[in-house]
RNA sequence: GCGCUCGUAGCUCAGCUGGAUAGAGCGCCGGACUUCGAAUCCGUAGGUCGAAGGUUCGAAUCCUUCCGGGCGCACCA
């Protein structure tokens, strides 16, 4: 809608100060572009049309020219409502802001929790593909960055109106799994996640950390690993059902923590399963020649064309490599469901590896090649340095959640809160989940995050719980509104005219770029932007509804406009908490 | 060594396609609860935007060089 707007204005600069060349200088002058921006201040107005460009070509100080350009467009009878204002070298524009309030309270009526998405994407197919754990061990911190950005990037692209498949690769063969596999045979007694009361995923992890210190003492114990990694390969049965049967605890101690931290899959791909593939597709390149074969048998592909090195597809004996698995699930997904586009969630660290299967999907010629995505996230480190799991530093997902679960109960039951929530065991898991996926989210992905504990569980300040205590500010203002001392108020219509502070401008403002937002989060699949806005727009809503009164505002009209204000600022809470994983609270 | 990436307030981060005195949060100091939920709000202090050049009317933003972090450069996944 703003944009809109400020189109329109645009258009309209442009075309006067054209026309004011024309007369001033005739001919055709060649003007650089107009760029419509956005004031510093409010009082600045809405939109800001920069003039310093046109100095020269005018031979008239920009301040002059706004006047002029200003006059000029004032004699247009059909320009656009709003108010011109020459600020130094800039024209700016005021928008009636009246009259996109009254819009945007019809269209978030109508459009209710669809408010903010568009059809940017609309029909286009795409699969994203995150989290992808090992089997060994329970997820940690550098587990949770990405699925948080799985889950939110998938959402935002929904709210674009793509069509979107979410999976899940599941990293289950290999000497590391059979590392602990081999710990457990040998150490774990017939210990069972129900014998020893401990959850499936971390029992399993549990046997992958004795292997390494029991390594340690016995060097033929990768010798083992390896061994049982051969057994696994050549179909041993009593390796298999080892295999099943710590790989199902791990599974299901896996789904309980996606439970628990909102994160769902519409399709699991298991690597026992995928890692075979791709070997056809990379002989069928070799033949089409755009690979080649080594003396030794070996095939590779030059990678010259994109100034990178060489890399081998197919080892010499014809096993092949995480590379030419990852050719090859791809292919299998794109005949599984095909779709036009397949984002990567996969930290930096990958980089060449996705330069390099994109290139590879691309010689092989198929169409879709040409829309992959990695998305590549920066890595998670601690306050004191890298997380490593041999010095016990690496945080621990169902830990975490746990941890800040627990100081929100505390803060429900300090503040004496109980009896507003209904439930305090599921609003202490929801504010422990809206404060980690926000920590989480709000660094842009591509750069390397800091996480400091200590931080990550405030509920004050730019947090998860910060917006989600509007949320439950909003609805207990909304639930009283509903009684009867204001049925008053309930019969009137919104009168827009009335919200004429200017803390009232900008919340309109701020809430009608909201669809811009949800557009941009998505081109760059950046949840980070959304988080920004939800701060930014909170904060404003705060200070407003901190000095000004709703419920008691000097007029039943007045009421009847701030709260439609307020309606609609709840919605559009919900509706970016869905994309960004915060669970709304009605009371918290 | 080569490649990629980052370097903004004490700390953690914003800063849109270059534009009007560089913004938040935390922390520090100081204010505001007979008033719609104080998990809130307001104010003070704090930055030569890693350094030096360059392009431009105008640079945190673009280019070059340098310095300093991180990551990658396996017939491992």
């Amino acid at each position: 809608m703003l944009e809109s707007i400020r189109e329109t204005w645009k258009n309209i600069v442009e075309q006067e100060l054209k026309a004011y060349a024309e007369a001033q200088l005739g001919g055709d002058v060649q003007l650089p572009e107009v760029s419509a921006q956005t004031p510093p201040k409010p009082e600045l107005g809405d939109i800001a049309f920069p003039l310093f460009a046109y100095a020269k070509a005018f031979r008239m100080a920009p301040p002059k020219l706004a006047a002029e350009l200003k006059d000029r467009i004032e004699k247009i009878e059909s320009r656009p409502a709003g108010e011109l204002l020459v600020a130094g070298p800039y024209l700016n524009v005021r928008i009636d802001m009246a009259s996109v309030a009254t819009s945007l309270s019809t269209l978030i009526a109508e459009q209710k929790e669809a408010y903010g998405a568009n059809a940017s994407l609309s029909g286009k197919r795409v699969t994203i593909e995150f989290s992808c754990p090992n089997t060994n061990k329970p997820l940690h911190l550098g587990h949770m960055r990405n699925d948080s950005l799985g889950q939110s990037v998938a959402a935002i692209l929904k709210a674009n109106g793509a069509d979107v498949r979410k999976v899940n690769l599941i990293n289950n063969r290999g000497v590391h799994i059979c590392k602990s596999m081999l710990a457990y045979q040998k150490f774990g007694g017939g210990e069972t996640p129900e014998s020893s009361g401990i959850k499936g995923d971390h029992l399993v992890g549990k046997y992958y950390v004795k292997f390494a210190s029991w390594a340690k003492e016995d060097p033929t114990a990768e010798e083992q690993a390896q061994a049982m990694l051969q057994k696994w390969e050549s179909g041993d049965p009593e390796v298999l059902a080892l295999w099943e049967q710590l790989n199902g605890w791990t599974l299901d101690g896996l789904s309980e923590s996606y439970k628990k931290m909102g994160i769902s899959f519409d399709a699991y791909y298991y690597e026992s399963e995928t890692y075979k593939y791709g070997k056809d597709e990379i002989l069928k390149g070799l033949e089409q020649g755009v690979f080649y074969r080594e003396e030794d048998g070996s095939v590779w592909v030059d990678l010259e064309p994109i100034k990178l090195d060489k890399k081998v597809l197919l080892r010499k004996d014809g096993t092949s490599l995480y590379m030419t698995q990852d050719v090859g699930t791809a292919i299998m997904r794109h005949k599984d469901w095909p779709f036009d586009s397949l984002i990567y969630v996969v930290a930096s660290e990958q980089r060449y590896h996705f330069q390099v299967l994109f290139y590879v999907l691309g010689l092989l010629g198929y169409q879709w090649a040409n829309d992959l995505h990695h998305l590549s996230y920066g890595m998670v480190n601690l306050p004191e340095g890298k997380m490593k799991s041999r010095e016990g530093t690496v945080v621990d997902a169902d830990q975490l959640v746990d941890t800040l679960t627990g100081l929100a109960r505390n803060e429900i039951i300090e503040k004496e809160r109980e009896a507003l929530v209904d439930d305090v065991d599921q609003t202490s898991s929801s504010i422990a989940l809206g404060a980690l996926n926000y920590y989480l989210l709000q660094v842009t992905p591509t750069k390397d995050m800091i996480f400091n504990p200590k931080e990550s569980i405030s509920f004050n300040g730019n947090t998860g719980p910060y917006l989600q205590y509007m949320g439950a500010r909003i609805s207990s203002m909304l639930k009283k509104y509903e009684d009867q001392e204001f049925s008053a108020c309930h019969s009137l219509g919104f009168d827009s005219s009335l919200l004429t502070l200017s803390d009232e401008r900008e919340l309109i403002k701020q809430l009608a770029r909201y669809p811009e937002v949800v557009e941009k989060a998505g081109s760059s699949f950046d949840p980070s932007l959304l988080c920004s806005f939800m701060y930014d727009l909170s904060k404003l809503f705060s200070r407003w509804y901190h000095d000004n009164p709703v419920l008691k505002a000097s007029s039943n009209e007045l009421i009847r406009a701030r709260i439609e204000l307020v309606n609609m600022m709840l919605q559009v809470l919900k509706n970016a908490f869905a994309l960004i994983g915060i669970p709304f609270l009605a009371s918290m």
